[in-house]
DNA sequence: GTGTGCATGTAAGTGGTTACATGATTGA
DNA sequence: TCAATCATGTAACCACTTACATGCACAC
């Protein structure tokens, strides 16, 4: 639930030895997504991560595996682009806490500012793979998994509005705060989107079977 | 730029034994998918499978690689749901045509039946990763990006809507144009969302930096 | 004759998942 | 005392990709 900012506390990073010279690596996205989250101030654990990407990266980027965020966390200090350190005594739990070297945050900026734009946006929707396949599926059915997704889409919006009412007006997390402005548009067109479809699948489908595609012969497969 | 219809011949499927009885598999979804193409009537190949699914499918759901197609329909082949065809010496090219089984269809029914809905839609947005990491980057390259993007979208939408108006009125196909017209609605709508995006960046970040964390003293990492 | 499109595949790699295993701390 | 949460990882699996290899047909 929480959204804008981790929930972790604002300690300020380990020193760090520079590392040995390598030219930014090619690393999959998730590595840089895992290297961004760790590129606000403060250090975390694996843990705190996945969570907060749950409540933000994951609205228009990706929820990872927690055991993948470990990976990744591993890799990237590996290559000296974070470091990490383990709790001391005087914590109560024992974790291992990881912060973006200097070293990261250079390779963090190169990558965020190629000229490359890191690739199209992929949506994968497997409601309209239904829709589109819709002369498999009674038609109320149809409807009815469309309606589904609307209630689903409205719960996910308000988690949003929420989350935005409570971090409004601060400016130090301007950038993270406009991203969530935009999910929280994207899910509202996705309603409109969703009952658009509703209206259409009514017209053009009718309230029984209808739109069945031609001579498919039933002995023919 | 096919769009609704693919371009194979209408032929009708060949004669098939009914195969093992067996379950409604547990099939990933691109298994499903490759089958829902087959549902559509006429046979056709591995290739055809593919051109069809880039236009129609990669909209909302999915642009498989071409090996990927082939292998499923190898599996789809060996659990029963289809039948397969080498062209005759009388056609021009050596080929193997594919159709969907008696079998199959049964399957696929069953699960565009399914009561759980398939899944949530995955969205994986890299621009708005690069958005939310903004304070890595120049605001001005950030809203080029944006920009580009825009551009970008503004040309996919040109080619459903040229789709549409190609298929506009066509009856027997009623699902996929009702799939390609929400495409359409979520293309002006992603149009619309990065607009107001680059608007909020505009404000919130302005012509030049600003909107950085705080405290994130550059040594600290 | 040369390039483009049609057509089919294999091999290797990888990014990512689920399931499993472990244990400490916290709060009801 | 019991469940939930914090916290970290390993092992196995798999969906999917890229690169590679092959060859025919057709238009220029």
């Amino acid at each position: 639930m929480a959204a804008l900012r981790p929930t972790s506390p604002q300690r300020s990073g380990s020193p760090q030895r520079p590392g040995p010279p390598q030219r930014p690596a090619e690393l999959p996205p998730t590595a840089w997504a895992v290297l961004g989250l760790l590129s606000f101030p403060g250090e975390r654990t694996g843990y705190e991560l996945k969570k907060w990407a749950d409540a933000s990266l994951r609205h228009f980027y990706w929820s990872p595996a927690i055991s993948q965020i470990y990976a990744e966390l591993r890799r990237l200090e590996a290559l000296g682009y974070a470091s990490s350190r383990r709790s001391g005594p005087e914590e109560p739990r024992a974790k291992r806490s990881y912060a973006i070297t200097a070293e990261g945050r250079a390779a963090l900026v190169g990558w965020a500012g190629g000229a490359e734009d890191a690739g199209p946006p992929v949506l994968k929707h497997p409601l309209l793979l239904r829709v589109w396949l819709g002369h498999l599926t009674a038609p109320e059915h149809l409807r009815a998994l469309v309606s589904e997704h609307i209630a689903h889409t409205r719960g996910e919006l308000k988690e949003v509005h929420d989350a935005l009412a409570r971090a409004d007006g601060d400016e130090a997390w301007t950038h993270p705060q406009i991203a969530l402005r935009w999910s929280g548009r994207r899910l509202e067109a996705e309603v409109d989107l969703a009952e658009a479809m509703l209206a259409d699948l009514t017209e053009m489908t009718g309230p029984s079977a209808s739109g069945q595609p031609p001579e498919d012969s039933p002995t023919d497969g």
